[in-house]
This record gives C-alpha cells, sequence and structure tokens, in this order.
DNA sequence: CGACCATTTGATATGGATCAAGCGATGTGG
DNA sequence: CCACATCGCTTGATCCATATCAAATGGTCG
C-alpha cells in the first residue's frame, strides 16, 4: 500500500535542447515547443502534490503514474501517463497530484508559461489546452465509473485499457507494477493477482509472464466492461 | 439503484429573454449572455447520454445531478450541481453523461456554438471555458479519491463538501435523496442510511428532518476526511 | 384515513481485505 | 558457479465491512 522509496528528485534544469520535431497531429504539437528533455529513474519524483507547477511535461518513453497519498499511506493513481501523453498541466499554480516514473523514462519539459502565453495569443492553443484538460476529465469520469464495479470488472477494463493504449496486436507488456495496478483499481495486490489468475483460467487471457498480457478472448474482457 | 422514470424532456427552446444580469465574478460572467431561463420538474432529464451538446447550462435554482447507467441499471452519480453551477460544456459534440433536475429547477440556457466563437475571439473567455473544466476534473480527482474510502468517510466527506456548497452558517437542507447519495458514494441507501445514523450517535450531527444536517462536532467530520 | 414513497433498522450473506505462506526470478557475494 | 538473500508475485485460510434481503416506521398527499 505504500508508495515506493523516491529517489533523486531533481529540478527541470538539464540539457536544454530545441524539442524534437513536434507531431503536428499531437495536442501539444501546435505549440512551438522548446524545451529540455530529462531521463528520470525508476520510482524517481517527477513532481510533488503542491509543489509549484512551473512546467508541462510529455512522456517520451518509459511510463509515469499521477497519484495522491492519504494521511494514513492509502496511494490512489489516477492516471498512468504513456508516450504521447502530456502531464502536469494546470488551471492554478500548484501540481494536485504527485507524478513518478515507473520505468526509466524520458520526458520533454516545457514551461508553463510558454504555453500559456501562447494561449493567450493563439486560440487554437488555448484550445489544445482546454482540450487536454477535458480528455483528462473524461478519463477521469470513466476512472470513477470503474471503482463502483467488482474486482473482475475493474481489472477487465483495466486490460481493455491499456490493450488500447500499447498493445501492438493482442499482447502487450505493462510497465506497472501488481501494486501500481492495485492503487488505480482500488483493489490490493492479492486481489488483482488472484483476478488475473481467474481470468486466465477463464482462458480470457494468458500469461506468459507476470507483466506479459496476452489477450486471448477480448469479447470476454468486453462482456465484462459494461 | 435504478434511476427515477423520467418525466417529459424538452428541447431548450422556451421563453427566449435576454439573460438575467451575468454577475461578473462567476466563470460565465465573462461572456456577454443571451440564453434562455428554462424550469424543470423534478426528476426531469436536461440531457442525455450521447445527445448533441448544443447547449451550456447553469443552475439557477434547485439542483442537478450528472450521471451515467451501466448495462445492469447501477447508476453513478458524476456530480451535484447547485446554483451559480454551470453543467453540460463539452469539448465534442455529445454529452458524456445524462443530466436530471433533482427537484425544482431553474436554469440559463446558453447555445454551445456562442461560448466557442466568443472563446475563439477573447483569450480571457477561452481561459474561463478552460478553469470550468479544470474544476470540474478537480472535483472528478477528488471524487475518485473519496471511492477508495470507507463508508464512514465518504459520508463525512460527502456532508462537509455539501456543507461548504450549501450551508448558512452550520446547517443546511439536502435537496437530494438518500438513493442520490448513495449512487454519489458508490454505497447502498442502507449503508448511507446506518453511517448517518451512526454519526448522530457519535454526536458529529443532528438529524431534525432525513433531508436536515446539522454539523454538530465538525472536527469530528474533519478527522474522518484525510 | 389510507396509499405511497422515502427512510430507518434488523438479520444474514458475501466479495474482497487481511494475514500468512510459498514460489520463481534476479542479483550478489563467497 | 553456486548458495543465498531479496523482491515481486501467487495462492491459501480466515475475517470483516458492506451488500442484500426483509420488515417496520414515518412523512406526504389525495
Amino acid at each position: 500500500m505504500l508508495a515506493p522509496v523516491q529517489e533523486a528528485r531533481r529540478p527541470p534544469e538539464t540539457r536544454h535542447v530545441r524539442a524534437a520535431p513536434p507531431t503536428c497531429h499531437s495536442l501539444l504539437g501546435a505549440l512551438d515547443l522548446t524545451g529540455a528533455v530529462m531521463p528520470f529513474d525508476r520510482n524517481a519524483e517527477i513532481y510533488g502534490e503542491n509543489e509549484p507547477a512551473d512546467y508541462v511535461y510529455k512522456v517520451i518513453s518509459g511510463a509515469v503514474r499521477s497519484y495522491k497519498v492519504l494521511h494514513d499511506g492509502r496511494r490512489q493513481i489516477d492516471a498512468f501517463y504513456l508516450p504521447g501523453d502530456v502531464f502536469g498541466l494546470e488551471l492554478g499554480d500548484e501540481h494536485t497530484c504527485s507524478a513518478e516514473a515507473i520505468t526509466e523514462t524520458t520526458v520533454l519539459v516545457v514551461r508553463r508559461t510558454h504555453v500559456l502565453d501562447a494561449a493567450e495569443r493563439r486560440s487554437e492553443v488555448a484550445r489544445n489546452l482546454w482540450s487536454l484538460t477535458a480528455r483528462d476529465l473524461r478519463r477521469a469520469q470513466h476512472h470513477t465509473l470503474l471503482l463502483i464495479k467488482s474486482a473482475q470488472e475493474r481489472v477487465a477494463a483495466f486490460l481493455l485499457e491499456m490493450s488500447e493504449r500499447l498493445a501492438a496486436g493482442t499482447a502487450f507488456e505493462l510497465p506497472m507494477s501488481r501494486q501500481d495496478i492495485a492503487d488505480y483499481l482500488g483493489l490490493t495486490i492479492e486481489t488483482v493477482s488472484r483476478t488475473l489468475s481467474q481470468l486466465e483460467g477463464a482462458a480470457a487471457i494468458s500469461l506468459p509472464a507476470s507483466r506479459r498480457i496476452v489477450l486471448r478472448d477480448r469479447s470476454a474482457l468486453d462482456r465484462l466492461n459494461d
């Protein structure tokens, strides 16, 4: 239930570079991105809750978890961010969640003020900012819906979500641990593990390795997913 | 667990009027609001999930619930909207939730295109749109955090939220039923009712009527709320 | 007054949490 | 290269918070 120990937390001041060519279909693509590419170790904190939100981030490679911790140590993971995802964008001046790299991760870091200034001048940039937040809102609502479902339904929904976001074909490699999945789904590791075993037993998936998922019967998962 | 029967659903075409003087500190206040004031009966549908999102709404009086229903009838209430709150604003062209009046309710209805056009021309309007969505996102994240807590903690958090949003002093009247509260908190009516009784027994609140709440020991509730 | 609906309260059932081993992969030092 | 510690995961046994089922109570409106 406890978050992993934090490793080095560095302010985003590493090698300042001209950003890699922005992909134009991406949501931050409309911005003229000048930022730093930063690497983070496994479990390294990218920012903490209530810290000043001076930067906006985009995952280049790896995976990020965004979470909150209650006084007694319970951790709720609000979102996983995967390559291409933008995160850390806030309306206010402080981050509302903490963010950590799940695996070795590189992110593109852009000053928030650059983005806000651009939005003031160009309406399509403003619309992109709105769009990013609206997408997060939809994901959050979807996530809320998850949390009223049974363990089987939650795990099935999680697998389908991950399959859409990182599957090439029918199989994929999970970047996150069982504990991360549990804290995302509001379950314990034991229940996540048991449920995956059940799904394997029911021939809905197979688990050639603990983090490797093969979808064997997607319609069975779909049936569990509303 | 079932949503109440829907009553008449009318498209927003009633008495078209110049909007009442917009309150300037309000988030839609920056817009030059021209819209219709529309009344809705108790339990009347304002819009349904997947319907075209042609209008944006602002509660003038009454209360609104925004919810999703799963195939098997489980209902998740995403948000309650109270006087002053704006709702129904979507980035896409369709509503992602249904909305119903909880009590007799009047709302101000504004064409979405008016708002979007204004946002394209004026950056402070664009920022207001973003701000509205960001506020919803924060509430959604707060709500997600609720759903991993115990029944007592959920109910305490709910009471504190409602107290902030509609209390004059230390007491307030809930507009919504126990079923609505249950579907918001991911509990059953029985658990909600029992938990309220417990809190009354513990002298944290008193319940002079089933929908009237008096906060008797706010710090006791705060202690339950992270 | 009587019907209806919302709410409370009581008795029992159950899904997932908790407690407790065991297991397999990975890495480290001898 | 192997013994052994560590870590992430799985599996088993038991417990408990909340759901479910059932009934009583109370408030509202005709």
